[in-house]
RNA sequence: GGGAUCGUGGCGGAAUGGUAGACGCUACGGACUUAAAAUCCGUUGUUCGCAAGAACGUGAGGGUUCGAGUCCCUCCGAUCCCACCA
């Protein structure tokens, strides 16, 4: 064993060996055996790590490690989300394919992968963009479109007047220009593929209470995001007949409706537009459509709005109220149309006072200075008594059970008015891209027979290679003629492809499916393995997939499960969403924008950092690494300096892993040392001739000397310690701390030639292996060990071991600290009460008197009640 | 506007309602060295004190409790998500 440790010689070697052996191969699945599936977000291969990945990889690493030496079948997979904007960009910008830039970059990024020494099983790989994949991507198509949820409709597409193409939404800046040609970006519409969410919307948020394993704030932002409400459809009608239905969250407040308005887009609003409205009418649907979805939704923006110059009745009193159109409606929610109770909507209130329409008042607010609507200052929304409305009137309103709301549903039901209706926030997901590098989707359009479904047989459908891409002109496969020309596989006339791709969010929502069965060429995967694998036991990743990815995911699980292809209702049933990784970076206050910016590399004195080019005072802040603030550190840079093990133990240890972790060079020397540390440690122990009997000789558990009886607790303390940390919620910074601990007790101890030491050396070893894996193999196999480190079994201790001799008695005199004496461990609370009371603390606080009450906790505290 | 999470030393962070600040970083002092690096040993919440020790201390204010960083209420501040969603 060399003397110095050389991360970089070892961990070549070790990894090398590693993959030599197989030891990261999946165990095939059998009867009794507990599996475990452990799983971070696959990466899009942009080409290089950054520190996010080093992060999110490292947890799931640790978690696979422990669970393998913990005895289960552990699945930990590895792949690609390879298709998307970036590789056509690249295409475009310096004329690689992007086929060949995606696996340019899978290459070196799965080399940096394997050299940090991630427990992978690379058989299992999985690539979105390769044919052998999304040949299932299509099929799972296929399926959706034939159990009817996929479907074609028109939506509006961001369109590029210049260059004559659809833009994503990432290519469109904040001031709604191309990124390319700068133009105005143009809505237009455009007819597209969805896939119906919206229809498993109450499962995707009833089932998040099947998962208790995830973070609160996640299930909440997804329930904020499929955004249930429970109200009341009621169906108005226009004075020429037309039926105007309206969903509405409070239908007590009906008798309060002194208006309707549209949204600009209703398909009614033509026919109900008078003559002399229609120019206005018109001019303000052609405003609202030229908004960007930005200004739209701005905040604190004036109501605007135009009468369509006609008039509805309310059904619930046969009121003539006017019908407006205004752009505070959304089509895209509820009916697109709204009954508006300006006295009790804060967004009517202001609508009503700007155009002067009247303001009725039907809940009585408990402030009996309100009279009348006129003493509004703001909508009332809260508690009160239904006034002015019929059959409700007196009843206090709300929604709670026997409130105004449950009320007014049941009279609107009984009287045939309206029903109880449940409303969604959640839209049907848009997945048509208008781009190449993504996966085809697999329809024909045929003039006879309309839409085609590829044949199965014939999937995959190709995505043709030679493609020309400019980032101009129409869609890049539609330019492909000879791919885009195609019989029709039902009756054999000319057809055309569907030259659309689909999101690369469907590619990333059945991938952890496909690794149970990744090679898999016959079917999607085997039911069996699918449902012996899944779901994933631990799933790790960044917030920012809190709502789409999972949500996604979820819904593609729900489908393929009532598809009968899988028998569980949820994917992921623990979910850890890890922090970010900050680095250093220095700011002007000055200044605004990317100026403001100044890398810590231009700061020469870090205790009084000034600009480099004004001089003037900077500010110190840690911030997500990115390019513009140049605070970003190269994993290769720390690969290169400290290897992977340090990279490893420095980012488990600095923060707990849901917490952004902030990167701090200083540390992760210190890190680097502990593991010199114990290099030497185990080096020394070796060093002695004998050393193999001390690890092989039984220890005389009766017999020890206190110092060893000491360490043999230190050294089962950290067992514990260190289980109990990774077990219950991953707090490998605890878990790390506990390995100094053992590593100080071992030093301290001065037993270099007892047995108890030598366990105490390959306890730490042992205990190491999850988190710095390359150092703990060279180490293992230092003290002679059998196999690799990472076959061996987790230690486990013995609780008898964990007792003391005895225990720290904490004095308090009215809850206060006083002091603390040694008690035998095996007190009882009569005697720990006594010596408690003898003790010269007590004396002394107690003063002779006698305590109005004792608190006694076995084993630990004393308080005198004086 | 709605919701979620969180406020602890110089810093990152520990603390099943029971000795607040584990572990690490920084800083300071010492040993080794011709010297430096590396390593090792100390000290490091604040204030008072030569010391023994004492007082204060987990964003602020209340409450529950023998005892609160931890539980409850009010407020202040930070971060994130959603948001003209009827």
């Amino acid at each position: 064993m060399d003397a110095r440790y050389n991360p970089q010689a070892i961990e070549t070697k070790w990894q090398a060996h590693w993959r030599e052996t197989g030891l990261d191969r999946t165990p095939e699945l059998s009867e009794g055996i507990r599996k475990f599936y452990a799983l971070s977000m696959f990466p899009y291969p942009s080409g290089r790590l950054h520190m996010g990945h080093v992060r999110n990889y490292s947890i799931t690493d640790v978690i696979a490690r422990h669970k393998r030496m913990q005895g289960y079948a552990v699945l930990h997979p590895m792949g690609w989300d390879a298709f998307g904007l970036p590789a056509e960009n690249a295409a475009i910008d310096r004329g690689i394919p992007p086929a060949k830039w995606t696996y340019e970059n899978i290459a070196q990024m799965r080399d940096q992968l394997q050299r940090l020494g991630l427990s992978y099983d690379w058989e299992r790989e999985v690539t979105s963009c390769s044919p052998d994949y999304y040949k299932w991507t299509q099929w799972i198509f296929l399926q959706f479109l034939a159990a009817g949820l996929a479907y074609q409709k028109e939506a509006a597409v961001n369109w590029d007047p210049v260059d004559q193409t659809v833009l994503a939404n990432e290519q469109v800046d904040a001031e709604g220009r191309s990124w390319r040609s700068g133009a105005l970006v143009e809505k237009r519409m455009l007819k597209q593929w969805f896939l119906k969410i919206t229809d498993y919307a109450d499962q995707l948020l009833a089932d998040l209470e099947k998962l208790p394993g995830w973070p609160e704030r996640v299930r909440t932002m997804q329930e904020n995001w499929i955004g249930q409400s429970t109200g009341a459809k009621v169906v108005f009608k226009s004075e020429s007949g037309d039926e105007l239905p309206v969903f509405t969250t409070r239908p007590d407040t009906l008798w309060g409706a002194t208006f309707m308005v549209l949204s600009p887009e209703h398909p009614l609003v033509e026919r109900l537009t008078t003559p002399e409205q229609a120019e206005a009418v018109k001019t303000y649907q052609a405003q609202a459509a030229a908004q960007s979805e930005i200004d739209r939704t701005a905040e604190d923006r004036e109501k605007t709005g135009v009468w369509t110059g006609s008039f509805a009745i309310n059904p619930v009193n046969g009121e003539k109220i006017p019908i407006w159109i205004a752009d505070y409606v959304l089509m895209g929610y509820g009916t697109g149309a709204i009954m508006a109770v300006p006295a009790h909507d804060q967004r009517d209130f202001e609508f009503a006072r700007k155009f002067g329409i009247p303001i009725k008042l039907v809940v009585q607010p408990p402030d009996e200075s309100v009279t009348s609507a006129a003493d509004l200052q703001a909508a009332w929304a809260g508690e009160g008594v239904m006034i002015h409305s019929g059959p409700l009137d007196g009843i206090p309103a709300g929604k709670g059970p026997g409130q105004s709301v449950e009320k007014a549903i049941a009279w609107l039901e009984e009287q045939g008015l309206g029903e109880k209706q449940i409303n969604y926030r959640l839209r049907d997901w848009l997945i048509s891209r208008q781009r190449y590098w993504g996966c085809p989707i697999p329809v024909i359009h045929c003039p006879n027979c309309g839409i085609v479904p590829v044949p199965e047989a014939d999937l995959p459908v190709i995505l043709p290679e030679e493609v020309e891409l400019s980032g101009r002109g129409g869609s890049p496969l539609a330019q492909m003629e000879d791919w885009v020309n195609v019989k029709c596989p039902t009756c054999g006339t000319e057809a055309r492809r569907e030259t659309d791709t689909m999101d690369t969010f469907i590619c990333s929502s059945w991938y952890f499916l496909r690794f149970s069965d990744a090679r898999n060429d016959k079917e999607i995967f085997r039911k069996d393995q699918v449902n012996g694998w899944l779901p994933v036991d631990q799933y790790v990743g960044g917030i920012e997939h809190a709502i789409l990815h999972l949500l996604y995911s979820r819904f593609f699980t729900k489908v393929l499960r009532d598809r009968g292809l899988l028998d569980f209702d949820e994917p992921f049933l623990r979910l850890l969403t890890q922090g970010m990784v900050q680095g250093l970076t220095y700011f002007n206050p000055n200044k605004s924008g990317k100026d403001k910016w100044i890398p810590a590399a231009l700061i020469k004195d870090p205790d009084n950092p000034v600009d480099p080019e004004t001089g003037e005072k900077l500010e110190k802040i840690y911030a997500t690494m990115s390019k513009s603030k140049g605070n970003g550190v190269d994993p290769e840079e720390v690969l290169a300096n400290y290897g992977a093990d340090t990279a490893r133990m420095f980012i488990l240890f600095k923060a707990p892993p849901e917490k952004d972790l902030e990167w701090d060079d200083a540390d992760v020397e210190g890190q680097f040392r502990f593991l010199n540390r114990v290099w030497r440690q185990v080096h020394e122990f070796v060093e002695q001739a004998h050393f193999q009997d001390l690890l092989t000789s039984e220890i005389a558990v009766g017999s020890l000397s206190k110092p060893e009886k000491d360490l043999r607790r230190a050294v089962h303390t950290a067992i514990k310690e260190i289980s109990d940390d990774i077990e219950e919620g991953y707090q490998f910074n605890t878990a790390i701390s506990e390995l100094m601990k053992l590593s100080n007790a071992l030093n301290e101890s001065g037993l270099l030639q007892s047995p108890v030491y030598a366990d105490g050396i390959r306890t730490l070893v042992l205990l190491m292996a999850p988190f710095a894996p390359h150092i703990a193999e060279e180490l293992w196999q230092a003290l002679g060990g059998t196999g690799s480190v990472h076959q061996q079994s987790w230690p486990s201790y013995d609780p008898a071991a964990l007792i003391a001799d005895t225990v720290t008695i904490v004095i308090q005199v009215n809850g206060k600290l006083r002091g603390s004496f040694e008690a035998p461990s095996e007190v009882t609370q009569e005697e720990q009460e006594q010596l408690a009371l003898a003790s010269e603390v007590a004396q002394k606080y107690l003063d002779g008197a006698t305590p109005k009450k004792v608190i006694v906790v076995p084993k630990k505290l004393v308080n005198f009640v004086v």
